[in-house]
DNA sequence: GCCGTTTTCGGCCCGACTGTTTTCAGTCG
């Protein structure tokens, strides 16, 4: 029983409480505690195993505390199944229709006998529901098309994709007359991996100009709101898209509450009532006299905090380091200094060693290491010990034509089904870093997949392990590992991990970076670049980087060239 | 159901928008 389970058992109690119309408080517990066991990052079974005491989590008490372990011993929960038993299960389908709460739900299902998005459609196609007290026709027509979208599930879209819309709306509202400030807020400004909806805050001597020049967007497929300082629409990608237009005094205010994330603010604001203030999203307030919110510095201060960053503003622990004045100082892009993933035409990249290296001086970086695959992955052109021979040599040649970029000769080798690598470690003993990454046989057991990975952390000759969890966001879950035994591997083999910066994978997570970084194992960032422009990547894995809690001195390659090179070579000693 | 240098009981973030209403409930973020 994975902590992921655990936290989908917690969130379906608190739909199915909803639905029977319990206390919202003890629903809202349910998922605060849902919340907590996701991003926990340590094994819940294993806490529980060590009898180590749950309640010492947020959100969670004596109560969840043995119903977390009711779970772990028998899969399930009592109270659940009770719920379970009561409340048809396709009731909470209909939760992701738009317009339809707990309330409504309840109303159909006891009078319609509606329990399926099927039951729902025809209701509605026959007039129904409009029939209803407190039902409409406009209600029915949002319900028929909400159906419809509701069956395509609740999408989320990751966050580089997502920019490119994002840059594309600030653009156009920029022409808006009387526009002064505009961000993008919301997970978006988090920079969480993927972002469900794009929330877009302006400022505007004219806010209802902006917002008719917001519904002319040429790329608008439905109109879902339109008031005079709000509007949502969706776009024909599908993207939704919440634009907020506030006074300039309470731009930090509004910019605060938009970003989120709902957990943080509402910490936030239970720390602002205890001091007798009220916060919301036009300002601080104490009494009715507004106090604050021109700026984000002005709404932390006046909860007697510094600034966080949005990308720590999870309630996962910031609140509390920023009492204890412990926040870390984010890494930022221009504190990197090279990139120690990346593939060239020796194997399945599209550039050569010479323009890989162009690229990343041009990028200011004052290393980069090539690092193609090995022989195992055939179809690709993977490299022998003969053609790394003859890769070693072209490298040679590039490091006199490019005298003031150090190219690092490396390999990302393929980590076998046993653990043992795909290269001699003679082969490896020539080069000067090695990555090693699982390409293959993803569906091996929890116990051999973790094995594995040991086995070749303890290689002598393995320097950083790629991609660790193989994961592609949306695509694919990452094997199954126990991430905790990896890291604590990781740390006695002196071995780095990687933070994957291709925007499909993005691999750690910002909740293992967290937990790597609070372990004192070092992360490298690296793009995995299949060409010179991917190179770019760099700023995504940032994003996750910061997300993670990531400082300067976690980053090996924020090392300059001299002190990174000693790092890799201290791992042969 | 959680939580506590005001509390072990009585709170629990807060407001906009919509559609259905003659003053507000429900939903949403």
């Amino acid at each position: 029983m994975v902590n992921q389970q655990i936290a989908q058992k917690f969130y379906k109690t608190a739909d199915l409480l909803e639905i029977m119309g319990e206390n919202p408080f003890r629903v809202r517990a349910y998922r605060n505690a849902a919340r907590t066991i996701e991003s926990l990052g340590r094994d819940l079974s294993e806490m529980v195993a060590q009898g180590e005491e749950l309640t010492k989590l947020p959100g969670i008490g004596k109560d969840l505390a043995g119903k977390i372990r009711e779970i772990i011993e028998t899969g399930t929960f009592s109270k659940l199944k009770e719920l379970e038993a009561k409340v048809p299960p396709g009731l909470i389908e209909l939760l992701k229709v738009e317009g339809l709460g707990p309330k409504r739900i309840k109303t159909l299902y006891d009078t319609l006998g509606i329990t399926s998005l099927e039951e729902l459609r025809e209701a509605a196609a026959k007039g129904q529901i409009s029939a209803l007290p407190g039902f409409g026709k406009k209600l029915e027509q949002t319900i028929l098309k909400g159906v419809v979208l509701a069956k395509k599930e609740g999408r989320r879209f990751r966050w580089a994709y997502a920019e490119s819309f994002a840059l594309e709306l600030v653009r156009f509202l920029k022409k808006a007359k009387g526009l002064n400030q505009i961000e993008v807020a919301g997970s978006f400004r988090r920079r969480k991996e993927t972002v469900g909806d794009l929330d877009i805050l302006v400022t505007a001597s004219n806010p209802e100009k902006i917002i008719e020049h917001f519904v002319s967007f040429p790329d608008i497929k439905t109109i879902i709101s339109k008031g005079q300082t709000r509007s949502t629409v969706i776009l024909s990608s599908d993207i939704q898209v919440d634009l907020r237009a506030v006074e300039e005094e309470s731009y930090g205010s509004a910019l605060h509450y938009f970003t989120g994330s709902k957990a943080h603010n509402i910490a936030i604001r239970t720390i602002a009532q205890k001091a007798g203030l009220k916060i919301n999203e036009y300002g601080v307030f104490r009494g009715k006299d507004w106090v604050a919110g021109r700026s984000e510095d002005e709404i932390f201060s006046a909860v007697g905090l510094p600034f966080i960053e949005p990308e720590l503003r999870e309630n996962r622990g910031e609140i509390e380091a920023a009492m204890e004045g412990r926040l870390p100082q984010l890494v930022t892009l221009p504190e990197i200094r090279g990139d120690l993933h990346c593939h060239t035409k020796w194997s399945d990249g599209q550039n050569t060693i010479l323009e890989m290296a162009r690229a990343a001086k041009g990028l200011g970086y004052s290393y980069i290491a090539i690092t193609d695959h090995s022989r195992r992955l055939a179809m690709i052109k993977g490299l022998d010990e003969k053609k790394l021979e003859l890769q070693a040599i072209e490298i040679e040649e590039a490091r006199k034509r490019i005298p003031d970029i150090h190219i690092l000769h490396g390999i990302e080798v393929d980590i076998l089904e046993d653990g043992t690598l795909d290269l001699s470690d003679e082969a490896l003993s020539h080069l000067d870093v090695v990555v090693a990454a699982i390409h293959s046989k993803f569906k091996l057991s929890k116990t051999k997949q973790t094995e594995r990975l040991l086995r070749a952390m303890d290689n002598p000759h393995v320097n950083i392990i790629a991609h660790p969890t193989g994961r592609l966001i949306g695509e694919r879950e990452g094997y199954d590992l126990d991430m905790e035994k990896v890291m604590e591997h990781a740390k006695d083999r002196g071995c780095i991990l990687e933070l994957n910066a291709q925007p499909s994978r993005l691999d750690l997570n910002d909740v293992n970076l967290k937990l790597a970084k609070e372990m004192g194992i070092r992360i490298s960032i690296a793009t995995d670049a299949h060409n010179v422009d991917n190179l770019r990547f760099m700023r995504f894995g940032i994003n996750q980087a910061r997300r993670g809690w990531l400082e300067k001195k976690d980053v090996v390659n924020s090392l300059s060239t001299k002190k990174l090179l000693r790092l890799l070579h201290s791992k042969k000693g």
